[in-house]
DNA sequence: CTGTATAAACTAACATGTTAGTCAACATGA
DNA sequence: TCATGTTGACTAACATGTTAGTTTATACAG
């Protein structure tokens, strides 16, 4: 069992973010657990999180009380507070309920969409193949993320993007861990290709068959990849 | 805008609950508000509940932040907290959100399930037919609370109940409302049967659709109830 | 009577002091 | 060497003091 205290150095200064304390306090930690700058295991110490951002314990308490709901620390009571552990447990759960509103989600999407969205679509879709022409992995990561983001967004549902981001936080970490697979992003591309042409063909049936195709293709990566560092998965 | 104070007197004593302080102080006032105890628009004042629990502001505002953002309360930074109106396009969406993990709960149990599990099932509706005989509503809402989180534990997925519960907590205080309405217990047993037979068969598809005719019974129900109680709903 | 400025009262948010539970180091005995 | 008991440092949880933003009541001008 590793003891290493997290490096606060790799914090964001509070005045990166909005909001109240509690919240910027919040929104840099789990910026460094996401990312992995806080490395499982390690002990999180209010005192210097307070110290380098120059705030109380009181919002570093409600920041830390938020990531232990989220399951992205482990607080044991009267002790310590540690960045949790990847576990496949909780990422296989978290692709699970992922997977379940993205499903519900691009059904209702393929049902309902109007031609404005239709075409909001298939414009994000098409800088997709450009950033996938020029090689750029991480503006292709970014277009990911707002092609997902967007049809949740079009459900009308403004609690959907959020609810899923909460559930798959685990999942986010895990996808750090993946290097860029050569053609992947090619097959990503035509992945997402297919769940547009459902969308606007509206046949929720085939567009859920595609986003399920589509999601599929993280699980087994994730899987391999805890062969590589156990070192980060939990040990209980 | 009524101006009305929660009325303290219906919170529950922390000693009926377990946890930390301010887990119990989060379920006192989670009860009161999920059983329309403290009704939409009364403004919480965490003098009056330090004073009734007998515990200083930190567990009460860690409770606070914790219904805050479950969407229950309505903090006004600064200012004041209400217990938060009901809305329809919370409701919705929270039926929604409900309906996709249900769907895919379901499904994966319907593939998934051990004979121990369908046992258990069956014993669970067979109970349920019981009460309905009786005419015991109160017993009936229990055993029908239980078949839900039955079917979600057998996903094996733990935080799934925890998730859904989250998600529909405005669905579950709407169903406060709810008059017991002749002949429904009827009919609710008859879909959870089918959706067992479903499950019996190993037949997602089937099950799915059980249980998406089973959902979709309570919408309605809950529309009707705002048009004759718009003083619970929000009037921004 | 009405719109506006002002101040006083109230509250969430934040800071800091205190308590009590946990854990690891160390000592003691087998 | 190893099991076990004790002690002390450390921390989360809780209590309390302080700050600053908001609301509301009130005074005053038009």
């Amino acid at each position: 069992m590793t003891n290493t205290d997290i490096d606060v150095t790799n914090l964001r200064e509070i005045g990166a973010f909005e909001g109240s304390l509690a919240q910027r306090v919040y929104l840099a930690l789990q910026e460094a657990i996401l990312s992995l700058q806080f490395l499982p295991g390690a002990v999180v110490r209010k005192g210097l999180i307070c110290e380098k951002l120059g705030v109380s314990r009181s919002p570093v308490s409600e920041a830390i009380a938020r990531l232990s709901n989220e399951g992205l620390v482990d607080v044991v009571p009267q002790s310590a507070t540690r960045v949790a552990y990847f576990s496949m447990d909780d990422i296989r759960e978290g692709t699970f309920l992922r997977q379940a509103l993205e499903l519900a989600s691009i059904a209702k999407v393929a049902r309902d969409r109007t031609d404005e969205q239709m075409a909001q679509l298939s414009r994000n879709v098409r800088l997709q193949a450009l950033l996938v022409e020029d090689g750029d992995f991480a503006g292709f990561y970014q277009a990911d993320e707002e092609f997902h983001a967007m049809l949740m967004h079009f459900t009308g549902y403004p609690r959907l993007k959020t609810v899923a981001r909460m559930v798959s936080l685990q999942v986010t970490r895990a996808r750090m861990l993946l290097l860029p697979t050569p053609g992947r992003s090619n097959e990503t591309l035509e992945e997402h290709q297919a769940i547009v042409d459902a969308v606007r063909e509206q046949n929720p049936e085939a567009a859920q068959e595609a986003m399920r195709h589509h999601l599929g293709q993280l699980m087994p990566r994730i899987e391999a990849l805890a062969e590589k560092r156990p070192d980060l998965f939990q040990s209980r």
